[in-house]
Parts: structure tokens; C-alpha cells; sequence
DNA sequence: GATGAATGAGGGTTCATTCAT
DNA sequence: GATGAATGAACCCTCATTCAT
């Protein structure tokens, strides 16, 4: 039962079969493709599929939770010490490298399913986005606190840095040129409007 | 052939199958809404939709054009000498409101579907997103070069404040209680935040 | 909506489905038809059925209902100064006949799935059964206050009387050699069981 | 090949394996159970049931051998100066107590697959019902030839009164609620009809 | 003999689209 | 133009059966 042999087979099992529904999908988009597309890109039967996984649906929530890991396992809350430049620069650079060095097509797939997708929209919010921002919140309220930084409402401004960093992702991933062609230089640019904003100032 | 009664009559009939297609496709999603769901809608018959469009997906195309008539309508180009105040408030003012007077439920379904579908996607840079962001380039770049503002890179600053202004519209439509408590400060929060930042300057 | 020309179209639809998925059960049974093999059967496209009956299942309890108003069609309640032995008769003749007229076959698969369906069964007990055998106990109980029959409990007597008809088409239907040689002679020959039992009286 | 320990394992293995389809076909019907369901409640896994049957059909057939060793187990042929009434009366209890005591739901399950399933229809009439009604058959004809009963047709009644239990059976595991209150005074009323009917006698 | 993962044929059902009326 | 019945391709999923371990 918790068989350890078993269970590695198991999963290699599991990460084969996700594995083709990612590369899958994210040529096809999810709706078009179908189990038997899937089923011969990982070169096994259809049934097979479905010993391993509920159903079609599962196959994406089980693409996400492979998302999920990656991405949590890179986070590391910031050092309460850390200067203001600093902390902006890597709260941006975090995510915008995270998803680079995956498949951008895939994550297309997943976002616009989370749209439309009730489980996947829940399980992104409580296991990505809240435990990502919670901690920048408190970074930032302690630096306000502070009088390091001025920020009027830091749980709108952090929502909206968030915001800010998915739909640029959104628009890269929706094949936006000048995003592709400049992604590296944005988490300086972006650094720089946040924390001294496009005024003038004398 | 342009008989303008026809005309008229034409457009009423394709008026009343978009409002219906929309009104579903805001309740249940466009991929889990049938032909028959937006026929019995709109109160008539199947095959009358495929004499006004030419299939499924084309309606959601429909749904995208009334949208992008509305936004277009609504864009007044800036006026050179306005302050970059006034600017960036309308910038961000205007299509938070342009949308949150229509179905946000709608909103959420064709941005999902815009990611994946490649014509819907087209649509959206070329005819809505391009024509809104060129005169703020311009603008940008002209007070730029009056020494009014400080920007390393008008192209990507405006990229990356119209992905912000998407993101946070995707995640009011995700649900995000934080946005919608808070969504009618978030102009004048983004503004501060983009004119001034949020470093103590001193 | 209640035109009726649409209404004799529908139902001639239903009929000519019913027709062929009657056909098709009597020859290979309810579980081993596919709804193919009835499309082919009746000239007409898989979805097309599905037009007229929800699922599989109503296609049984269609045949089912064809049946049951040929049954009830025929009935006619006893009259209260029939005699015994006519009436006797007539309760045995009519179910023999009633069934030996349609497709014995057919009878035989419904009545096997009747066993199994919940709502076929329920059906059956409420809308054949009990109609059938209350006027007959009315009838007996009034014989037996009059004293011209002795049965102990009237109630139960019925039904083992009705038991025993089912049984015996049961029997017919599933080949009982003696039974269909010599069906005809049966209501005479259980007319006068019942009636007089098989003990010498002297 | 015979070693009769080996034989004993194997009868034991394959009454668990009876025991456990019996309780789940009683529970779910024939055709909605599976295999795996059958495994999981005996404990073994889903590829040993067929080292030991042909198939999902032989389980049937194995449980209807168990049932008709039962029954004929119990089969006496009646003793040639045994009365009549003793003779009904042992002839119709037998039967009906056979089963009570059994599981009524998985007779229900057997008989309906029974009128379906042309390899089972056939066991049953070679191997219990003809076994059961030649001796009734005999005793009768002797009575009557002895002038101690009146039965036009021997054959035929016989064929009326095992039919007639074979409804009963029917109808009270199709859950009729006056058969089943009232099981046990079933034979003394049966009998009583079939030896003197219910015509009064002056 | 026991296992249970793998198989893959097959089935019920859906639904966008067509077209005769 | 309007209708809505007919179409049939396509898809998800089930499950009896096999067989390598």
C-alpha cells in the first residue's frame, strides 16, 4: 500500500502521463485536445490514463500542482533587513523567472482555464496567491511603519504589483513583441517605477 | 442589397442573438454553452443564429466587437498640454470604469477564450490594445523629452502599465475580495503610486 | 406547440423508434443492443433517438407504455352477475391472450429488465397490476359475502392467481415446450383447477 | 492433478469468490457490477477471480449451481401412498421455504438474467425444473389413475402449479408487499385451492 | 497461484451544423 | 428569413480481460 517501489513507479507513471497532457495542451489548448491525443503522445493506452487520474480535468489540476511546487519551492521570505530595492526587484524577478524557464504555452492553457475553472481559480488563489503575497504585505507594512516607504493602502498596492506582474505574464504569454524582446530589462524598469514613480522630481 | 431598412433589421436580429449569447456565456461559460442554450435566450429558433453568424465561435467574436466599440467610442485622444497627473488617472480611469459598467462574468469569459484563440487574440492587440496605447506612448515621450517626466522606457513602462490595468481587471473578475471591496480608490492609489513610487523621497 | 400535425409527426417519429428498438431488443436483448443497432433498424442517425426518448433506458419504458395501453385497452370490468366459471375464465383468458398476440420475445426481455428497473417495476405494480386486480378481488369478495365461493383470504387468492398467469407466460416466454403446445388449452384446464380443485369430492 | 488438498483450496477459493459476487449482484444487479467490485469484497485482486472462472458470466452460472445443489438437495420424491394434501403441501412449501431462506435479491438478480441468457435457461429447465416436476408428475398420474384425483391434463397442471410458484417467487422479490406479509400462510391457502377449489360444493 | 497495471474495443451521449419545408 | 428535426462525427469514459512479474 504505501509500498515504496510501488509508489516511485507510481509517480513516474503519473509525471509520464502529465507530461504529455502539458505538451499536449499546450499545442492544442485543453478543449481540443482529447485523452487519445494524449494517451498516444505518452505512447500508452487510453485507459491507462484514467488508473491514474479521475478524469480529463484532473490531468490540468495535476499540470497546476506541478506549477504549484515549483513555484513555492523557489519562495523565500524576505529578510526583514533587506532594503526597499532590493525586496521589489526580487518580489518581481521571482515570478517573472519562475515561469520563464517553463513552457509559457502551457501556462497560457492553465490561466485561461483558471479563468473558467472554479477548482483551479480556488486552488490558485489559496495555495499561490495568498501565501505569495502575505509575506510582501508584512515586509512592506513594517517598512511604511518605518517611515521607510510611503505606501496609502499596502494591501491595494500589493494586490496591484501582483496584478501587475499576471498580466504582464498574460501578455508575454499572449505573444505581446515588446515584452518578449525587453522581458529581461523589466524587473529593473519596473523596480524603478515603483519605488520613484515617473515625476519629476526636484 | 443595402436597402437601409434591411439594414436595420439585420442589426437588430444580430443584436438580440449577441445579447443572448452574452447573457449565457456570462452565466455558464462559452465552451459549456450550446446553440440551443442562446436560441431558446434570444427566442428563436437553432438555426436562425447561423443565418446571422456564421458559427459558434463567431459570436463570441460579436460579443468582442460590441466590447471594442464601446472602449473605442469612449477614447478621446490626450490633449498635449494636459499635466501628467490628469493623464495618468484617465489612463488608468478609464477602462476600470469602461468595464465595470458591463458584465464583469462576460469580461472573464472572452479573456479567457482570447487566450486561446488565436483570431479573438489578434483582435484584441491590433484593434484595442495598439490604438490605446500609441497616443500614450506619445504623450509619454513628449513630456519625456520636455524633462517633465522621468521614464528609462516609454514602451515597455506603458506595456507594463496597461498589463497592470488587465491583470487587475482579470483578478476583480477572479473574484479577488480585496479588489472589489476597494476598486474605486484604485485610480487615485495607482496614480500616487506610478507618479510618485513608494520610496520615501527626501 | 399543441399543433396537432407536429404531435401526429412526433408521435409517428416515437412509434417507428419504438418499432425498431422492440425489434431489435426481442432478437438480442436490452444490454447487448446499442442504440446504433437501432438507428440502422430504423433508417435514421444515432442522435436523432435521442430527440425523442432521454436516454436508453425510456426507449424500454416507451415499449413498456405500448404495451400497457394495448392491456388496459382491453379491460373491462367484470359485471357484478357474471358467473363464477365465466369469470374465472375471463381473468385467465384475457392476459394469455392479450400477450400472445404481441411478440413474445419482446415480453420476455422487458420482463427480465422489469426485475432489475426500479422504475419499470414500479410502473408495472401501479399501472397494470393493481388496476387489474382490483375490480377482480371486488368481484371475488362479493361472491364470497354472497356464499357462493369459499376463499379463505380473497386478497391473497388474487394474487396468486395473477402469480400464477405470470408465471406461466414466463414460462412460455422462455420456451417450456408443454406450455406453448398446448397454450390454448390452458384457461379450460386452470378455469377448472380453480373452481373445483383436483380432489375427488364425494 | 487430483490431489485432493489442492481440490479443496480450489472449492474453497472459488465459493469466497461465489460468496462475493453473490452479495454484490444482490446488492447492485448483474450487469452494473463489475469485476473489481466483486474482488475488492472477497479481498483478492480483479485477475484472480479468472484463474478460477471463464468469465464474468461464469459467476452466475457458479452462483445458479450452488442455488440448484441447494434445491435438489432437498428434493425427496414423495412416497407413493403419501394423500394428496400432504403431497400439495409439500410440493408448494418446499420451493417457497427453499428460497426464503436464501437471499430473495440475488434470486431476483438470477431469475431475471435467467430469461436472458440462453446457456442459464437452459440449466434451469434441464437441471431443476424437469428433475422437480417429473416425480409430481408421476405421483399425480398414479392418483389419478387410482381414481383419488381429477386432473383432465397432468402435465399441464403440473406445469400451471410450478409456474404459479414460480410467479409467487417473482412477484414477492419484485417486493409485493401482500406476498410478502402473508409468505407464510401461502401453502395452507394454495392448498387448499388446488384440492378444492373455490367453487362451493354442495 | 496471485497480483493489478495495462489494455483498447465499445458504448452512450452531446451538440455544432445543415437543410428541407 | 425562420424553423427545428435530422445528422453523425467525435468524445469521454468504462470495464472485462490479459499477462508480465
Amino acid at each position: 500500500m504505501t509500498d515504496p517501489i510501488q509508489q516511485q513507479l507510481i509517480n513516474a507513471r503519473k509525471k509520464q502521463i502529465l507530461d504529455a497532457a502539458a505538451a499536449v495542451f499546450a499545442e492544442k489548448g485543453f478543449h481540443p485536445t482529447t485523452i487519445r491525443d494524449i494517451a498516444k503522445h505518452a505512447g500508452i493506452a487510453d485507459g491507462t490514463i484514467y488508473n491514474y487520474f479521475e478524469n480529463k480535468s484532473m490531468l490540468l489540476i495535476g499540470i497546476f500542482e506541478q506549477m504549484r511546487e515549483t513555484i513555492i519551492a523557489q519562495q523565500v521570505p524576505p529578510p526583514a533587513d533587506l532594503d526597499a530595492k532590493s525586496f521589489v526587484q526580487a518580489f518581481l524577478q521571482h515570478p517573472l523567472n519562475a515561469l520563464k524557464a517553463d513552457n509559457f504555452a502551457l501556462i497560457r492553457i492553465v490561466l485561461a482555464e483558471m479563468m473558467v475553472n472554479d477548482e483551479l481559480r480556488i486552488r490558485y488563489h489559496q495555495q499561490i496567491l495568498e501565501p505569495t503575497l502575505a509575506p510582501a504585505e508584512a515586509y512592506l507594512q513594517e517598512q511604511v511603519n518605518q517611515g521607510k516607504l510611503h505606501i496609502a493602502d499596502v494591501k491595494l498596492t500589493v494586490r496591484a504589483l501582483a496584478s501587475m506582474i499576471m498580466g504582464l505574464i498574460l501578455e508575454y504569454t499572449m505573444g505581446d513583441d515588446t515584452l518578449i524582446d525587453q522581458w529581461d530589462q523589466l524587473p529593473a524598469t519596473l523596480a524603478n517605477l515603483i519605488l520613484y514613480g515617473i515625476k519629476d522630481k526636484k
